[in-house]
RNA sequence: GCUCGAAUGGUGGAAUGGUAGACACGAAGGACUUAAAAUCCUUUGGGCAGUAAUGUCCGUGCGAGUUCGAGUCUCGCUUCGAGCACCA
């Protein structure tokens, strides 16, 4: 019987989907486990051999789960949200969803032929209104909730107002954007408008007038994450900071707990490293200085707060709101034309150029240590959104402020010992603390810092400052809240009107409210986003729909908002929505999520480490603090896996010929390397007719050879259509099929490592699954499983199988999974097994990685069941053990020779046997026996002098 | 600049502190075949000695250290990759 794959993967994938093999639903008397793979934005370009990698990986750990009689949910959706359809929409005048739904049927389509263990009754798409009426819903739960610092919590806003009517904002702890300060009386007199605004300030989703990064090529705002050294991460174009009104998530409330959670789940160390580092946390110190000869007080925020007896100058941000009020009469023309400059000045170039530039204010701070004046400076190199948005400059101990101070030739005063700030600042935490004061000058109260380690200044300084209401101690997070809107078309709407020019959500009944047919995709105008196209796209509040904008009279039918959400918006909570995807009452209804909870192994790239990973466990915290989601974290467990790379082939073009020369001839001309299309080189060997047949232009080619061959040069790039070296997987399974696409995958290399996609080896993993094909049928062809029982060495070898696969998947080493199958199939097959219980736990093991050829054997092995519930074989030790064991025997730790002992030898025996072996006389002769090493199993070491 | 990770044959990669290079690819040689493909077998880190079996030395980016014994642990470098980056 010959290895069909064709025939095996088409019956058994045809039977999986009309019996639904794998949907599942909860199940009480099962322990639950849940599988995800970050879902795919379905692209034009189809898949290519690097996507599936994860989703084969986690489909061999849900089918592994499964096999052990965990109730196992597997989802696939699709993000199909995104900027390539709307681009494509932009030029071709095709609708977005029609493109979208086409490339979704093409990838269902490449993904069937892997043969992976989805719940497809689950599928979402987060463009489907049913699906995105959620994604609404939780928008319109974050602008009605404000976040409790006390209670560390989201709450409902109607416990704010109620805070506010009854004591202002006297013991408030609340996230919000600015610091507020009224009373209830305050509150009360202001009328609806001015407590919506005071409102908004609070609200987790948010309209705020900040600076964001604005895309004029893209026609949109963009997320920090997003822009990438300046430009768009999309596309490159550049981006500039522009003040507009955005919504906004509130993500930076969550700051503590995003950090602290990180503790909690089991997460690579470097993409927890990478979150950390994008929450940036730092504690310090915030101190008010006064203004000389004024009433104006104002505050910095400082890590160093041991360095205040340095400090010779302050700086402020350029749009710090304190420029304008410390900016005296005399300095005012020069320090305008600074703002004028700086504000012409894009993130890009603040990058690209670092130069040192300021303007002195003309006011003077007073150092509340010493009461020295300090002059008060203005410069781009201090942040308007980080911190207080002015510092104070120590240039001695920070280079930022050397540089500054170094170029305006303001004094550097050194407080360490030893430290020499002749060339450059001394910005180590570390030494002795000297000149704090300096020698004869005064400090408050005759506080000190001269002889402590800076460390234990730094407390010293907060105590003091905190004690004598000098300032705080303050934690500051880099982490800055989310933009949430962006001016496109293809995208989440927002369920908002605009009353009075103050946001007011659609009833929540009323949800989903559908994306509107536009006439084109592109900006109108007047420079408004796509939406302000559409012709319907106002709300009516008498009948609570939808209505044409020529109603709109700002009494009962108004504008709609006309931004939509970004792309994290859909992927936020896609998790929980595979738990119950078609509940229409609720995003997830509470048995489900009681069931399911939370995400076990979540695997994806590491690319979404700042974006969709740190939006989700913001999202997720938030559902949590509503009582949605019942679990804090949404990913328990994550596995990254790498990138798969493209190897791009070459072909060397002697200049201005049509000749092309073989790689190992080529540094004998003039050549061009041209990337020639990798489906047509094998081995790096190309083949001529194909290549004359792929271009016109090559088809009177003439070639330079060696060896009768034309050799390719070969390098790893990514893999792109540019670079003519995308793979696609439906090719791979059309030749080896697709249990060969899944096992060489996985062999491949460690999951987590990027590494470049390489054709050549795919032979090994087709001959190994053949030969365990053959392992089940005599020569002649015929099935030859039989009920005979097995021999020792067979049980041997198929344990020591169970107890390696079983270990790897665990650990998800599948790379070494495979090896080990190769060994035990050429085993078995020398020992002519044919044992039907050997075999049958080897279909086992088999079947996660290998599914459609393990359902095959399993059936002919006359089983009713699918072979995913064949249970998985537990290992019996007692099968391992040797009777006898062979001991390297070391000298000073060099192999000398080997002895065979038997296995429950002594270790006194073993030494004894191994001083009088005969071998060992010549290097015993007058030396002395220091001592004797024995390890178990492996060695046995003698120490001579 | 700061943080994190990595470095092993021609290639992908294996090695609970215990015989480094499993397994696979590639390459070389052989069997079968009119031939090719497919399949099967053998060899395959390097040097030296030997007709040979074999022996022997070197070898996991570099340099130290701990240890009877280090690819693995510690310290210091080098190179590459990733993340953050005027974050006070």
């Amino acid at each position: 019987m010959e290895y069909n794959f064709r025939e095996i993967e088409k019956k058994w994938q045809a039977k999986w989907a009309a019996e639904k093999t794998y949907h599942v639903e909860p199940d009480a008397s099962k322990k639950k486990y849940y599988v995800l793979n970050m879902f795919p934005y379905p692209s034009g370009a189809g898949l290519h051999v690097g996507h599936p990698l994860g989703y084969i990986a986690s489909d061999i750990y849900a089918r592994f789960m499964r096999q052990r009689g965990y109730n196992v949910l597997n989802p696939m959706g699709y993000d199909a949200y995104g900027l390539p359809a709307e681009q494509y929409a932009i030029q071709t005048g095709q609708h977005p969803a029609i493109t979208t739904t086409h490339n979704i049927a093409r990838y269902r389509e490449q993904l069937d032929k892997i043969g992976f263990s989805f719940d497809w009754d689950r599928e979402v798409r987060t463009c489907d209104p049913a699906y995105y009426k959620w994604t609404q819903w939780a928008f319109q739960q974050m602008f009605g909730s404000y976040y409790d610092l006390a209670a560390a919590k989201a709450l409902p806003i109607d416990k704010l107002v109620a805070h506010f009517e009854a004591r202002g904002t006297e013991g408030l702890q609340a996230a919000q954007s600015e610091e507020l300060t009224f009373s209830a009386d305050e509150w009360k007199a202001m009328d609806s408008v001015e407590q919506q605004k005071v409102l908004m300030n609070y609200r987790i989703a948010y309209l705020g007038e900040t600076m964001v990064n604005w895309c004029p090529a893209l026609g949109t705002v963009l997320a920090n994450d997003e822009v990438v050294d300046g430009v768009s991460e999309r596309g490159g174009h550049p981006v500039v900071q522009k003040k507009m009104k955005q919504w906004c998530l509130r993500v930076s409330a969550y700051a503590q707990r995003l950090l602290d959670g990180l503790d909690s789940i089991d997460w690579s160390d470097s993409i927890k490293e990478t979150q950390r580092n994008w929450i940036g946390r730092s504690e310090g110190t915030e101190m008010v200085f006064s203004v000389k000869d004024s009433d104006v007080k104002f505050t910095i925020f400082t890590t160093r707060a041991d360095t205040i007896f340095g400090v010779t100058f302050m700086v402020l941000a350029p749009e710090s709101e304190l420029v304008s009020v410390l900016t005296t009469a005399d300095r005012r023309a020069e320090v305008e034309a600074y703002l004028e400059a700086t504000k012409k000045r894009t993130e890009r170039d603040r990058i690209a150029d670092r130069r040192v530039s300021g303007v002195f204010s003309g006011s003077y701070a007073v150092n509340p240590f010493t009461g020295d004046a300090i002059p008060v400076w203005i410069s781009d190199y201090v942040l308007a959104g980080y911190g207080t948005g002015a510092i104070m400059a120590v240039p001695a101990h920070d280079s930022r402020d050397y540089a500054f101070a170094r170029h305006f030739n303001l004094p550097i005063l050194p407080l360490i010992e030893g430290a020499d700030v002749s060339e450059e600042s001394f910005d180590a935490k570390e030494g002795i603390v000297q000149n704090s004061p300096a020698a004869g000058k005064q400090s408050l109260h005759g506080f000190s810092l001269n002889g402590l380690t800076v460390k234990e200044a730094i407390a010293a300084t907060k105590k003091f400052v905190t004690e004598n209401g000098l300032g705080r101690v303050k934690v500051n997070y880099r982490l800055r809240d989310a933009i949430f809107s962006r001016q496109r078309y293809w995208g989440e709407p927002f369920p908002v009107y605009y009353k009075d020019g103050m946001p007011q959500l659609i009833p929540q009944d009323c949800l989903p409210l559908e994306l509107p047919e536009v006439g084109r995709f592109l900006p109108t105008e007047t420079g408004e986003p796509p939406l302000g196209n559409a012709t319907r796209w106002a709300w009516d509040t008498k009948t609570n729909s939808v209505t044409d904008n020529t109603r709109i009279d700002h009494v009962s039918v108004f504008p709609l908002e006309l931004s939509t959400m970004p792309g994290f918006a859909g992927s936020s909570a896609y998790y929980l929505r595979y738990m119950d995807p078609t509940n229409d009452n609720a995003l997830v209804a509470p048995e489900a999520d009681n069931y399911w909870k939370q995400v076990d192994l979540y695997i994806g790239g590491s690319e979404h480490a700042t974006g969709h990973l740190i939006y989700s466990r913001f999202w997720n915290k938030f559902l949590h603090d509503l009582g949605v989601s019942c679990c804090e974290e949404p990913f328990a467990k994550l596995v990254n896996q790498g990138m798969i790379q493209g190897r791009s082939n070459f072909v060397y073009r002697i200049k201005d010929t049509n000749t092309f020369v073989s790689l190992g001839l080529k540094d004998r001309y003039d050549v061009t390397p041209i990337h020639v299309d990798v489906n047509i080189v094998q081995n790096d060997q190309l083949d001529l007719e194909a290549f004359k047949a792929w271009r016109p232009e090559y088809e009177n080619a003439d070639f330079v050879l060696e060896d009768g061959k034309y050799i390719c040069g070969s390098a790893v790039e990514k893999m792109s259509k540019s670079m003519y070296n995308v793979v696609n997987p439906d090719r791979i399974v059309e030749n080896y099929g697709a249990d060969t696409l899944r096992l060489y995958e996985m062999f491949l290399g460690p999951i987590s490592q990027s590494k470049p996609w390489d054709s050549n080896g795919i032979d090994g993993s087709f001959r190994f699954l053949r030969k365990t094909w053959n392992l089940f049928f005599a020569n002649g062809g015929e099935w030859a499983v039989t009920d005979e029982a097995p021999t020792k060495d067979n049980l041997k070898t198929l344990h020591k199988l169970i107890r390696k696969v079983t270990d790897d998947i665990t650990t998800f080493s599948y790379n070494t999974a495979i090896p080990a199958f190769m060994i035990a199939v050429g085993e078995l097959a020398q020992q002519k097994c044919k044992a039907r219980s050997v075999m049958e736990q080897l279909v086992s093991l088999l079947a996660p990685f290998a599914p459609h050829v393990a359902e095959e054997l399993w059936s002919r092995l006359d089983h009713d069941t699918t072979v995913c519930d064949a249970p998985w074989p537990a290992c019996d030790e007692q099968y391992l053990k040797e009777d006898t064991v062979t001991l390297s025997v070391s000298f000073n730790g060099k192999t000398r020779f080997t002895l065979d002992f038997p296995a429950d030898a002594s270790k006194d025996d073993i030494q004894a046997a191994a001083l009088s072996a005969e071998q060992a006389q010549k290097y015993l002769e007058g030396k002395q026996v220091v001592k004797v090493i024995v390890v178990p199993g492996r060695i046995v070491n003698i120490v001579i002098k």
